[in-house]
DNA sequence: CGCGAGCTTGACGTTGTTCAACTAGAGTGG
DNA sequence: CCACTCTAGTTGAACAACGTCAAGCTCGCG
């Protein structure tokens, strides 16, 4: 059964057995877990731009991102917004929450349509507690993302516009569009609240990216053409 | 034995089973493994000023902090330094790397005499394999870092110069001295490497401050006055 | 056709860094 | 015990980076 993975694809997104973007973690687990976490998820479709998660509220699930792109967000008291982090298909989001009964400190809303899976938070802690290798596996993503956040912090302290900025262009060719040609599905105003930077200063860079020809933009259509040099600004702040 | 904690001081040190100072997650592992990391670490010793870990090495331990203050921090190609974390007792460094043998990307660096116990990374993944417990309370002890790393990002990102050292001299006092009038042992290097600010910066900050009447500061010596004008200044920015 | 949101541009002001000079205190060797 | 040096701390003035403001533009959509 579950070694048959190319058929019947419009089953695919109806059970995890199947399913065939589990992150990591989720490939430590056997065919009872599996199903254990296939009855109690529900799966959710939102559209472009829709809120999915607002900063004050209490969660209780894990979400799981089967397709899409969301951006996890602070709203600060000035009515600005500062962006944390994206997420997309195979990311799991609110697993800093796991175990706290805390509110929710950030928001999260759909970039792109999304689809996700919200699993309760009960069966992760079980999870953990029972499956040592799934336990590993969810460490090391835990890992992986405060090892990203040093990075983040480092940046935003050391580096001024331009190498911040290059940053943001690697991470979105590498992570996030996983390409050096893509369609930009974030606003200008994303970008700056992302890079930690006013929607001004990020047009004035991005003009002056394409005049020394690092970048190409028309309309939304991004295109990195000297990646080396992006990793060079990066480097030199 | 185990439950005769007064006796004996000399021997407090010697052995896991009754230190006292354990981090949370160490409370949940049972005499047998206790033991097993008891036979398998290493006490060292540092001198204040002394470096721990040199950024760029390969580090095969974790160390846990068994008394004294120490500051993490990476070291930028124009010889600056960004000071990323300080642990204090029952402290746990290096878990970020804990599966990933990749070199070190930050240093530590003791601030004052410091007295750590190395344990081989093997015997972690070994515990969170096994100990379904333990590896819960990890798991938390990572998220808690998750969500103060967020914190930080969003001040560096939002805050400017009095709103951010607001913030340190509030986390200097509630986490790493626990009171509102202790002994500076930071350098006022340390205290910008922090803040990300500039050395001047803070030392003009320090000024204000004291001038305003919300801090008094008499060489080391460092008294918060009015802890509720800080956590105003840190809200407003 | 007109409206509004997102985007773009230039002029200006604020914030915080850099630079350079100076002071104070701690450690060292004669 | 006293110069000598070295480091940490302090101050002011000049400068650069970036944000703010205000105005105009573009494009999609009703």
């Amino acid at each position: 059964m579950s070694n048959n993975h190319t058929t019947d694809i419009s089953d695919k997104a109806k059970t995890c057995l199947i399913c065939t973007n589990k992150s990591r973690c989720f490939k430590k687990l056997n065919t009872e877990e599996l199903e254990s976490i296939n009855n109690n998820r529900a799966e959710i479709h939102y559209h472009k731009g829709e809120m999915m998660a607002k900063q004050g509220i209490f969660y209780t699930h894990v979400l799981y991102i089967q397709s899409g792109l969301v951006k996890v967000y602070r709203e600060m008291p000035d009515g600005s917004n500062i962006i944390l982090n994206f997420f997309t298909a195979g990311g799991l989001l609110g697993l800093p929450f796991l175990f706290e009964n805390v509110a929710l400190d950030y928001s999260v809303s759909a970039i792109e349509d999304t689809v996700i899976c919200a699993i309760d938070r009960q069966h992760f802690e079980h999870m953990i507690q029972n499956n040592g290798s799934f336990a590993v596996s969810l460490v090391k993503e835990l890992n992986h993302c405060a090892l990203y956040s040093y990075d983040r912090i480092i940046g935003l302290n050391y580096k001024q516009i331009n190498g911040r900025f290059a940053d943001t262009l690697l991470y979105l060719s590498q992570k996030i569009y996983c390409r050096n040609d893509f369609t930009l599905t974030l606003s200008r105003r994303d970008l700056a609240e992302y890079t930690g930077v006013s929607v001004m200063s990020i047009i004035r860079v991005i003009k002056e990216f394409k005049k020394d020809g690092i970048i190409n933009i028309q309309g939304n259509h991004m295109q990195i053409i000297k990646p080396e040099i992006l990793l060079q600004i990066s480097k030199t702040g």
